[in-house]
DNA sequence: CCGTATCCGTTATGATACTG
DNA sequence: CAGTATCATAACGGATACGG
């Protein structure tokens, strides 16, 4: 059984899954939500990204059809990124999801801090 | 900038995404939600996980209070988890996405077959 | 400006073997 | 049954440097 990354070996929904769980898809489908973007653009506004990263990862978000990637006769170039209209309803279906992370972000804080602390104590 | 799992430096709903985009996470999740199991019979069910990855899995859901543990007295001794009410909380929030996956699954291989098609003909 | 190729350390994962 | 320890390996991620 190969790494993690390897798409599904029975789960359908599990490179859907393999998609979203990639921390920096959700955060570029997030970012192209609220409009096209351009490269430099999109790696300034998402946190600690590197091209490579930034660049992976519009591959596969393309890939699976969820972006769109324009390039302007300009000069220099320049390159727009979109989501499509796939990607936009992924972006609708993650709302609810995001609604819980906001929502219940510090239970899950504190749970954790109580489950260490009372690791600690147990030594 | 450390890796992947490096819990969130700036946006908060990562340290949940993170959690949620872990492969083995939500399928451990989804197998719970039909009720409380016992740790052999999640390896069983849940397709190519291994007792190492189920029990890391368990501690992490554990620690974040989305699952509890709790061990039978009988002998041999049981360990039955369980979701939590947040956790089941975040089961149904998952509800939505899940649906756009069954439902875009069918979209996203052709989108990816058409690109990977485009490539080969590209050269 | 928009990337991609390479190098290379860090982390994740599976297999195996062993304990309560 | 329910794990944990150790080890080898593969995948991931950042930095750098170069090319379109």
């Amino acid at each position: 059984m190969p790494a993690k990354r390897a798409t599904s070996y029975a789960c359908p929904i599990r490179d859907v899954l393999d998609r979203v769980g990639d921390a920096w898809s959700v955060l570029v489908i997030m970012e192209l939500a609220g409009g096209p973007c351009r490269f430099n653009a999109l790696q300034r506004v998402v946190n600690g990204i590197s091209a490579r990263m930034l660049s992976v990862t519009l591959r596969h978000l393309e890939r699976d059809g969820l972006v769109s990637r324009r390039v302007l006769e300009t000069s220099p170039p320049q390159v727009e990124y979109a989501l499509t209209t796939t990607g936009a309803s992924l972006h609708r279906a993650m709302g609810e999801l995001a609604a819980w992370a906001e929502t219940n972000q510090p239970a899950i804080r504190e749970a954790r801090a109580a489950y260490d602390a009372s690791l600690e104590a147990a030594q």
